[in-house]
This record gives C-alpha cells, structure tokens and sequence, in this order.
DNA sequence: TGTACATCAGTGAACGCGCGTTCACTGATGTAC
DNA sequence: TGTACATCAGTGAACGCGCGTTCACTGATGTAC
C-alpha cells in the first residue's frame, strides 16, 4: 500500500529506459535512420522481440528521445530570458548554460542537431515542435522585457528566433570543441559572446530607425 | 582530334551523374546513411557492381554530392557581398537570391541542411569545410567593404559567420515554405529580412560600444 | 494468510528478404601498326 | 583505311549475413476470493 509503482510496472520502465540509453549511446555515431532495432536490442541486452513491448518502431523510439532531450529544457529557457542581469552578465551566463547543458548531455544535444533536419519525418516534426515552443516562451520572455517597450509582436518573435538559432548554434560549437580541448572551448564561448552582443546592439538599436516603418500590431482580439 | 572527351569517357560521366541524379532524388525523404547501394543503382537504371566503376562507397558518393552542391556557390558569395547596394537593397538582393537558389536546386540544398550534422563522418566533413570557406570569403568581402573600418578580423569572421549561419536557416525555412504557399514564403522573406536589418544595425553600433574593450588584432606574421 | 487464476514483460526459434561485395564475363571503344 | 589486340564500363549469378516481424511460449507479478 505504500509503493506508488508495482514491481512489474517498474521493471518496465527500467527496460524502456535502458533502451532509451542504448539507442542514445548508438546515435552518437550514426542518424536514427540507419539505427536497427535488434543493434539497440542486443546494446540495451534483452531479445529483440521484447522491443515492441515499448515502441512500435524505432522511429517512435526517436519520438521519445526528443521529448527526453529538450521536454526537460522549457524552465531553464524562461529563467534564463527573464533575469534581471544587465547585458553582459546575461550574455555570460546564458553561454555558461548552454556550454554547462552540452557537457551534461552531449548525446542529446547531438541528437538534436542531427535529427532536427534528419531523414525521420516524425522526429523532425517533434523536434520543430518543441523548438517552435522555445521560440514562442523566448518571445514572451522578451515581452517581459521593459527594453522591449514599443517593439511589435512579430518583431519580439523575430527575436526570439534569432536567439533560438543562436542557441542551437553555439551547442553545436562546443559540441565539435571536447572536453578536452579548453582553449577551443573558450574560442567559441567569445565568439558565441560577440555574436550575442551584436544582435544585443541590434536590438538596442532597433526601433532608432525602424520607428516609422515598422508593421502595426493591429488588432489580435482574444488573448 | 576534333573532340575533347572520347565516347567512352563521356559515356562514364553520363552513368555518374546518373548515379549522383538518383541518389539525390531518392535523398530527398531519407538520409544519407540509410541509403542503399543498391536502391541508388536501381533508379539509375544499371546494374548494382557498376557502381564501383564510380564510387568506392555510398559515403564517396555524398562526399561527391557535397562538391555537386556547395562548390560552384563560391562565385555568388562574393558577388553578393561585394556588391555595392545601401543596407535594405542588399538585404532584398540576399534574400532573393537565397529564394531563387532553393527554387532552383531544393534537393541540394536539403542533402545540405540534412547532412551538415548528419551521421556520415566524411561527408559532415566536407560540408563543414566547404562553409568554413563561406565563412572565409564573406570575411573577405566584408574586409573590403569601408564600413568595416577599425573592425579586427576577429570580429569581422564572428560577423561573417553569423551572416553564414543566417543563409543557413533561411535557406531551411524556404524549404518548408513549397512553392505553392507564396504567402508562406513572403511570410518567411520579411522574417529573413528583418533578422538581417537586425544584425545590420548592430554592426552599425559595434564600434560605438565595444570599441576600447576589442581584443587587439596583435601580430599575425605570415600572409 | 492461502489458493487459484489472469496478466503480460521478456524469450527463442523461425521466416522471407534485400543488402553489399566477389567474380568471371561481354562487347563496345580505343590504340598500334 | 584496315586489322589485331588492349582496355574497361557495365553485366548477372552467386554468396553469406543481418535485418524486421510472427508466433507460441514461460514464468514472475498481480488480483479475486
């Protein structure tokens, strides 16, 4: 009466997991496409049939892995967007969490970038999703914002995308950079830095000279 | 002695754009490492071991492919930086030729954005390459631009390399967008256009603010 | 608590299939004289 | 120009192999009484 899972249903969860992992561990060096099932089978050690106890294919598999890769990382972009740092200390620690979450999970963030225009359509269109969700939660962290007073909702988005593709950029940087390699490691966090700055000048800037000739919000009625 | 190619060298050109064809084709709903020698040699109408004849491997094939997609976009690089055009008509000009390039060549463009990160070590690297030289030229041209005046070279790659990025995405968004959705596109080309406005005021500002903390160009000897 | 039955995660044999690669070959193209 | 030989792009049979999927099964866990 005091456990919340029975054994079977745990026992379970420990399988799927377990394939989970290996299929992670596989993908370091090869796409989800070329990925077999009885190659994550045999690497996660149960037989092969046992598979379609969790996923139908391998392709559903992949779908679970983009929900564990980036369904965990929503909380960390809205702290992140709505500090109060000024300028450059935002820049900082923004760099520090994406160069910190690429140590931490390397095999995912790998996943990600590979798959995001990979040849799996269904984990593609998952991984769109979730992103198109970061763009949406960077936007109206941006809205927040009192730097952003007067800017139009397009253009907040406008912004948050140029930040999203950002993002995805520099953890493919520090991706290829190992561990192992610090002075690579801080080649690309100053260069990550610079391009944050510029496109933070930019939006200094923004409405200095697009004043007159922005897109009115018009009207959105409901929410 | 009239003619620059015998019939049977010409013949094995035919045959391996035919190979190069077909395997393009067939890339646009799979990915490099899951497609076949054999699936590849099918649609190109000849017999699998002839492919030997061409390529050593599916991967020498993609690596061929790279060359097919990336090479001859030198040229039109540095056309378009070096043009002499105010900020938003050199925008307009950027962006219309990105369009008019995915409308032209949508498979190469694709195998790019797909394989860039893809699970195909050569080939990854021979994209990389190839944009790292994109990257090179754009600094290039933007070194002689007179608006790059007091930058380091330094910054000027940063720049270049977020210009580079940039083309990248929006290359990938005009996939998305078919031809057959022309408010998609529009939607797609003032979102590119403003992203671009955006970095182009902040490179406007970069001196304004950065300017007595840059990084000193120092020495370089050699070049 | 004990017993009898139901559930179901994981097994292992078996299947048909398409794969990459080898090999000896064919016959048109190229070359030497 | 004609002939004899060399080259080599493309063929087709054959191979061993690992794949995804099916099926009837086992035995531990869960449930009803």
């Amino acid at each position: 009466m005091s456990h919340t899972l029975g054994v079977r249903q745990a026992q379970k969860l420990k399988t799927r997991q377990a394939l989970l992992d290996a299929a992670l561990e596989l993908l370091e060096g090869q796409s989800l496409s070329s990925l077999g099932l009885r190659e994550v089978t045999r690497a996660a050690g149960i037989a092969p049939t046992a598979f379609y106890r969790h996923f139908r294919s391998v392709e559903d598999l992949g779908v679970a892995l983009v929900e564990e890769a980036l369904g965990s990382l929503h909380p960390m972009i809205h702290t992140t967007v709505s500090t109060t740092d000024d300028g450059e200390e935002r820049i900082a620690r923004a760099i520090g969490l994406i160069a910190s979450h690429v140590d931490a999970h390397p095999a995912h963030v790998r996943f990600v970038a590979r798959e995001r225009h990979g040849g799996v359509r269904p984990v593609r269109e998952a991984i769109q999703d979730q992103l198109a969700r970061f763009t949406a939660e960077v936007g109206q962290g941006l809205a927040e914002d009192p730097r952003s007073a007067g800017w139009s909702e397009d253009d907040l988005l406008m912004l948050a995308q140029l930040y999203v593709d950002q993002m995805l950029v520099t953890a493919s940087l520090f991706l290829e950079a190992p561990a192992t390699a610090p002075a690579e490691r801080e080649r690309v966090s100053r260069l990550a830095a610079r391009q944050l700055r510029l496109i933070g000048i930019g939006r200094r800037h923004w409405l200095d000279v697009d004043g007159p000739s922005r897109a009115p919000a018009g009207d959105t009625p409901g929410t």
